[in-house]
DNA sequence: GGATACCATCTGTTTTACCGATAGGACGGC
DNA sequence: GCCGTCCTATCGGTAAAACAGATGGTATCC
């Protein structure tokens, strides 16, 4: 039937355009190469639209196939996520939940989803790792934990599928006595070039090249988030922080924003919950991020104050 | 194949949960009853989960179904949404684009949209309608205009595809030299009901219901948002404004925000770019929406202050 | 109790997907 | 320029799936 396009064809239609090849796409599905040119033809016919350009010996996608593949990419990825809380389902309850968390997500969204969580699963024990960077995929992928909340990583992976909760707001400080702080009218690349810039980072292969905008020459990486605080609030160098995390430290003056002339207004990491595709989330994880976006929801930009919640953890 | 989940199915699983019978679902798919009930058959196996409880007369949807049948109803719409385009694509750019827009809508993600609408397209005319409510869907269903701007309505409606752009906070205001604003530590729900609530209508049934949560019984209905503002400012009532909007009438004072203790608090309205299923939007209304989730993004907060931006406009 | 409407199952038919074979062409090396 | 290799499009045959109609069993309403 015509209007029967599968999840089959879009994901022929995919792996030919990463592959630039019906044969390759073949060999990388396990199908036959007329299986895949027929496939492709079909969705053309489907779609009323050429999606290759067959001029040579390989197809090229045309302008209209590269804009319709993010389409074609979104709906293979919405169907995964199905499958992916279908396959929780079907296993039942998981015995506890571990979850890695980015240190820079806001943690008022995350204590709010601890506590429903200790509520609404009282015999579900909850683990939770703050970690930087790369550390949050790799606890995932090496299924350490079930669960990553954390930024997004450059590797496209299909190992992974992400959910995206919030975007978080990044802020340049320094402490006010910083040289930096001192300039009038904001600061220039070369400004910031003569003084450290302090780097969060880790210790895995996965954040290599992924470390926050390194702007200046003089760099001082630190493995640790509150470390980083403190030598802001020590005056030692200026980087990037989420808002909320230095909320309180901009009102009270421990902390100032500097303004970038050379760079966004607004800069922004978007955080998401991420599960290997192979092992979904179970009802109880599938919760917790539901209740992650939701309290996201709620939060619309980082709100400052300091938010207590008693976390439902217990070890075995 | 099992992997090969169709777009069929999940409208067979859709069209189910919203009729609660695989007869009515076949009648108003023009299929056998057969056809259905084998296709949710399959479907289940595929997923792992049963999505129907078969105990009565009719099937009633187990709690994991009605889970999965939003991420349906994702997947579908992400679908609608790729072939629209394509349809788009297909049939060439349009002469010109009109665009509905519900005067709720940032004006500063408008214009600076339509600014570079007016740059990329310089011979395509741009025709801009400012509605109310109900006005703009009415004006897109009546194929007035190709798309509209506008917030979600309460009817589940097929015939258009939406595609998210942003959230528009509402603030409840009052002048300073109002009753309401005098009292001290928030005002309950009895406060606000002795007062008269200024509402934004329109003429059309569409908005029917609704209309912002008309909470007090004494309420003027105004039709133009501009009138509304007015009385706001002189005085005569209370309301939800746009924050944008009023955001220098806070910081001048001419307006405050009311605390409402019995409220959540914070409001805000989801704004779509709409359009008919059936009459997607070429490719200069794909890239004006385009345009304008990325000033939307661009746009974490409404932002404070006036932006001036010439329009592309022109008559015929 | 009878009439009506529903769902699940079965059977036969139709349609589609798939594979292997093949023709034609692009491309690189000699 | 020729040859070998690899690609895509097409074709024919087969297998699998979708579909519709018939039927049985059951629930519901009057």
């Amino acid at each position: 039937m015509l209007e029967g396009v599968t999840l089959d064809q879009l994901r022929m239609f995919i792996a030919a355009a990463e592959t630039q090849s019906f044969s390759a796409a073949g060999r990388r599905l396990h199908r036959a190469q007329s299986v895949i040119s027929q496939a492709i033809a079909n969705l053309e016919c489907q779609l009323g639209v050429t999606l290759f350009r067959r001029e040579g010996r390989y197809p090229e996608l045309t302008e209209q196939g590269k804009l319709l593949l993010a389409d074609a990419q979104t709906v293979t990825a919405s169907l995964a996520a199905l499958k992916a809380r279908a396959k929780g389902m079907a296993e039942g309850l998981e015995p506890e939940l571990s979850v890695a968390i980015d240190v820079m997500f806001p943690m008022s969204v995350l204590t709010r989803a601890a506590a429903d969580f200790g509520e609404h699963f009282p015999v579900t024990p909850l683990r939770l790792y703050v970690e930087a960077l790369g550390g949050v995929a790799k606890a995932v992928l090496e299924q350490q934990c079930g669960i990553g909340i954390m930024g997004s990583l450059p590797l496209s992976s299909t190992a992974l599928v992400t959910e995206r909760l919030l975007p978080v707001r990044i802020v340049f400080v320094a402490a006010p006595r910083h040289s930096l702080a001192q300039i009038q009218g904001g600061v220039t690349c070369e400004d910031l070039a003569q003084h450290v810039q302090l780097v969060l980072t880790d210790r895995t292969d996965l954040s290599k090249g992924r470390e926050f905008s390194v702007m200046s020459p003089r760099s001082w990486r630190l493995a640790d988030m509150g470390a980083k605080h403190a030598f802001l609030l020590a005056g030692l160098g200026w980087g990037g922080m989420p808002l909320e995390m230095v909320a309180r430290d901009l009102r009270e003056g421990a902390l100032v924003e500097l303004k970038l002339l050379d760079a966004p207004e607004r800069v922004q990491m978007a955080m998401s919950a991420a599960y290997r595709a192979d092992a979904p989330p179970g009802p109880a994880g599938r919760w917790f991020v539901e209740q992650l976006k939701h309290h996201a929801g709620a939060l619309e930009a980082p709100e400052p104050g300091y938010i207590t919640a008693k976390l439902a953890l217990s070890d075995t």
